[in-house]
DNA sequence: CGCCTCCTTTAACGTTGTTAAGTTACATGC
DNA sequence: GCATGTAACTTAACAACGTTAAAGGAGGCG
């Protein structure tokens, strides 16, 4: 900025050197993709600019592209790099255990960027995500599923947890400013139009905290999923099936 | 565009009379939502921007600024139009079945509007949304449910729709290129990494229908939801609890 | 010394959301 | 029937954005 003035303005003498072509750190993808996941931890989705993530690498924003091929490319290897975090659990007897500890994992890294789950909908097919899937097949076919009901316990659990990442999100962000008690003003201000939100406090604040939800929700699946093999004679009776 | 040269162009004569200011239907919040959403419908968010939707509707991008505060409230407008458009059930006497067809009606409105799944993660509490979890937890107390097991249930289901929403959206989208087959190839490529995921066909495509799996999905939601008062006696096993 | 490749900068373009200030059409009060 | 006011819209402009084209310097190699 005042860099810019001064070359400008000023006599030859005056100007700084022009600022050295190789940096001492180079940058690279890896440099890029850790500052922005720093820059989206701190800011969020819609404050994270290549202009901003260039000035904190001190560097120019059309640097960048030399590294990577568009914004959009940045945030695809953040998302990625979210889900390099969750280090795969070592597989042991229980398969219960194995696709419980990665789930719960699963859902803390997303929780620990909650800006993942704005951009999970964008294809996700970088290499942490398959090994994950993966991990996740794994256990389940150890645990006796196969065909349909592999691919459904697998959409089962994945969906659970970007659902659960994506609500404690909006609740959160919700939550800054007066919306939330607005929220619960206009409720309880229509209590005849919602009378059982009104009564079960579903808007109050930390009623329940968000990781007894998640595990408690995840006690659910788990209890639900047709135990073929491991424990015969369970909750097998799969549920009626009215249109 | 040409209007603008003639009018620099050209003398008096030649000019088109100023555009008349009233027209014959005035702009209004609801006009700019539906199209927004027929926007949005026909071309995603990527693609709407103020300028577009503006001209859609033969009107100047600021003239939008009159009815709404800022581009986000639009967005945010179009979200909650998305939860009207699924109709609630009328209660019945059999609550599951009640659950059931709401969940099935919010799952595939916004199957209708794939980029619903991307405007979710913004503070919805509209009153479409809160209509809509109000169904849903009076439905789930007509089944017993409540406190704490009313909580979860609540998030588990709705977790579960937001989740296959997004899920479906994402797969849809990156089947669109060689992106899908590209994965495959990839998976294939490296079936030493991914043996269980290059086994089970998890990238294939028609493999399984959306709603296949989304139906039996919910089928292990309902089975593993503690029946605490319609059916004694089940599966109050909470399963083990791992760190 | 000259050349080549890697990495970075300077400059610029078109597009975006949004604000400030006008301008017109119509309703109303007198 | 004329001024006045308000609702609805336009013109003009701004800063910020993603991205491209072109140039230029640093170091390695001949």
């Amino acid at each position: 900025m005042d860099a810019n003035e001064l070359r400008e303005a000023g006599s030859v003498w005056l100007r700084d050197e022009p600022a050295r072509k190789r940096r001492a750190t180079p940058l690279s993808r890896e440099r890029i993709v850790t500052e922005a996941v720093a820059l989206l931890d701190e800011h969020g989705t819609a404050k994270l600019t290549m202009r901003r993530l260039a000035e904190s690498l001190e560097v120019t924003p059309t640097a960048l592209y030399w590294h990577v091929k568009t914004k959009d490319d940045v945030l695809d290897l953040a998302e990625d790099h979210v889900f390099g975090e969750v280090v795969l659990p070592e597989p042991g007897e229980d398969w219960r255990h194995d696709v419980r500890t990665l789930i719960r994992r699963w859902h803390s890294a997303m929780a620990r960027h909650p800006w993942s789950t704005e951009l999970i909908g964008r294809p996700a097919l970088g290499p942490n995500v398959l090994a994950r899937t993966e991990f996740l097949q794994s256990a389940l076919t150890r645990g006796g599923f196969a065909g349909l009901e592999l691919a459904v316990a697998t959409r089962v659990l994945a969906n659970f947890v970007i659902g659960a990442a994506l609500t404690e999100a909006t609740w959160r962000r919700s939550g800054d400013p007066v919306t939330r008690a607005d929220a619960r003003r206009h409720v309880e201000a229509h209590r005849e139009r919602y009378p059982t939100l009104a009564a079960s406090g579903h808007l109050d604040d930390g009623r329940w905290s968000d990781e007894e939800l998640f595990d408690r929700g995840l006690d659910v699946l788990l209890a639900g999923l047709p135990q073929t093999v491991v424990t015969t004679m369970d909750t097998a009776t799969s549920a009626s099936r009215p249109t």
